[in-house]
RNA sequence: CGGGGUGUAGCGCAGCUUGGUAGCGCACUUGUCUGGGGGACAAGGGGUCGCAGGUUCAAAUCCUGCCACUCCGACCA
């Protein structure tokens, strides 16, 4: 059957047909707790705002759940990473969260990965552990199915919930002991496919963050305990980051691969130009070199968080635990393996890092809750409320994804919340304008207001929003 | 794991020094008036004062132990 039979009643209730369910909502039916006060425990902006706009609860150190707004921000995130490894041509498919020990002991992390590891035994007294990440697990699979060169190459990821008991979770999301991850791994038959195939990754990256409104740096990279010879973490500029980082300020300019860039041709083109400007974390950094290759004007010594990281570790793995494929000259060969990570849950903490003012956060488009924040100044005045109706009907009936404000509360009370909650366009109706048929567009970021007749506002919103999405570029 | 801090209503806090049956702001409920930047007035509801033990006629307050959360450090997507 359907998985739909326990929401019937609420789908009848609440909206007519499927599209009307998707993409709009009244706040009156919506569960957003937004706080007015700021929580102690919260000490970065981000961590403070998260909580305030009422997109997380906390439950225990380094625990959250995630709470509806929060949670359409983590699932927009995660369709563009969906749509962007689709394109770099790796294949989704989910692996579960508890994992045998035996896997583990077989390549020899058991012990190596040390107090992070969370250990569970079930019932029959086998040991589990919560995956902090999947590498033995992918490369059981592979050797369990894949036999022969012919199959290569082959690129797969999933997103999934980690656990690695951190010593210290701080920061909110921004590092939790609980985590979403997309996590992808590459199996080739040398090492020159297999970094094709991190340039794949490489490149997917770049247009990934950039979708999502963020620049991020890719920058050399320790491969710490995943191992491994090559790898770039990619760096988010944020005065709260975790780690000093260091690279050429001409980086920042860099363009991004358009969407028809060709993943099945040669990528070295584009890495090499990325790769060609001086960029190190703090671990990575050599002063010397920075100072000898970088002019002293165009130096950025700054603070970055990462939101993702790209290893290749050649054959770590396969030849541990035996992951070989038989080559066209009848020998069996260890695969060549990468691995690449995108840290989803840090990731909303990292772009409210980088998207906010004092009155709140300051979505882009792309990865926006909501489009539009339909404000109906005062749901009494029976011309303002048919206005809004109207409209809100009108905007989802275009695909745009709106809230509608449709509480009793004062006109001051929904500005603050609409501008504390980041939606990037307010549509503001209020018995003035329904009376001279206009309604007032004001945009989050700039402060802009426009005045608009209330048949334009539809045309003048979509113009507004629908080269913002990134979703064509 | 070392060093600090904090646990009192949903949130933010006062009360603890000097023991005497718990309070403020916001939020919540009801009503009225409001309605373009978290509105006003009135009337209400809500607490095993983190947990356990001890001292005392009496403990939020003093003593002991534990737990949770949090900040700094080492460690990490």
């Amino acid at each position: 059957m359907h998985g739909r039979g326990r929401c019937a009643f609420t789908v009848l209730k609440y909206a007519n047909t499927e599209s009307e369910f998707k993409d709009h909502m009244r706040l009156s039916n919506y569960f957003l707790p937004v706080l007015k006060e700021v929580p102690k425990e919260a000490e970065i902006v981000s961590h403070r705002l998260m909580l305030r706009a009422g997109m997380i609860s906390q439950q225990a150190s380094g625990l959250y759940a995630w709470l509806p707004l929060g949670y359409k921000v983590l699932r927009k995130i995660q369709t563009i990473i969906e749509q962007e490894q689709a394109r770099a041509g790796s294949v989704q498919m989910l692996m579960p969260t508890l994992q045998p020990a035996d896997l583990w002991r077989e390549s020899g992390r058991y012990d190596a990965y040390g107090k992070e590891m969370l250990r569970i035994t079930d019932r029959h007294d086998r040991d589990m552990l919560f995956g902090p990440t999947n590498e033995e697990m992918i490369t059981d699979i592979f050797r369990s199915y894949v036999r022969s060169y012919k199959e290569l190459p082959l690129n797969l990821y999933h997103i999934q919930w980690k656990f690695r008991d951190e010593i210290r979770p701080r920061f909110g999301t921004m590092r939790s002991r609980e985590f979403l991850m997309k996590d992808g791994y590459s199996f080739d038959i040398d090492k020159e496919a297999s970094e094709k195939a991190y340039r794949r990754m490489f490149v997917a990256y770049l247009r990934t963050y950039y979708r999502m409104g963020l620049t991020a740096i890719p920058m050399k990279a320790e491969t710490g305990p995943i191992g491994g010879d090559v790898s770039h973490e990619f760096i988010v500029l944020a005065d709260t980051g975790e780690s000093a980082v260091f690279c050429h300020e001409d980086i920042l300019q860099k363009p991004i691969p358009p969407r028809d860039t060709d993943f099945t041709g040669d990528l070295t083109p584009i890495v090499d130009d990325w790769t060609s400007l001086y960029a190190a974390t703090e671990d990575m950094i050599d002063m010397e070199e920075f100072e000898r290759v970088v002019p002293e004007d165009k130096r950025i010594a700054a603070r970055g968080i990462e939101v993702g990281q790209i290893f290749y570790f050649g054959t770590k793995y396969s030849e541990i635990m035996k992951a070989t494929v038989t080559g066209a000259d009848g020998k069996d060969v260890a695969v060549h393996s990468g691995s690449y990570g995108i840290g989803l849950t840090r990731l909303v903490p990292a772009i409210i890092e980088a998207c906010h003012d004092e009155n709140g956060i300051v979505w882009p488009i792309s990865i926006a809750p909501f489009e539009v924040a339909l404000l109906n100044l005062k749901i009494a005045d029976e011309m303002t409320s048919k206005a809004c109706e109207d409209l809100y009907s009108q905007l989802g009936t275009a695909g745009i994804d709106v809230l509608y404000d449709d509480r009793k509360d004062g006109a001051g009370a929904k500005f603050a919340t609409a501008d504390l909650i980041g939606i990037p366009f307010q549509l503001i109706i209020g018995p003035r304008g329904a009376k001279s048929g206009e309604a007032e567009i004001k945009n989050r970021k700039t402060g802009e207001r426009q005045t608009v007749p209330l048949d334009q506002v539809v045309k003048t919103l979509s113009d507004l929003i629908i080269p913002e999405r990134r979703d064509t570029i």
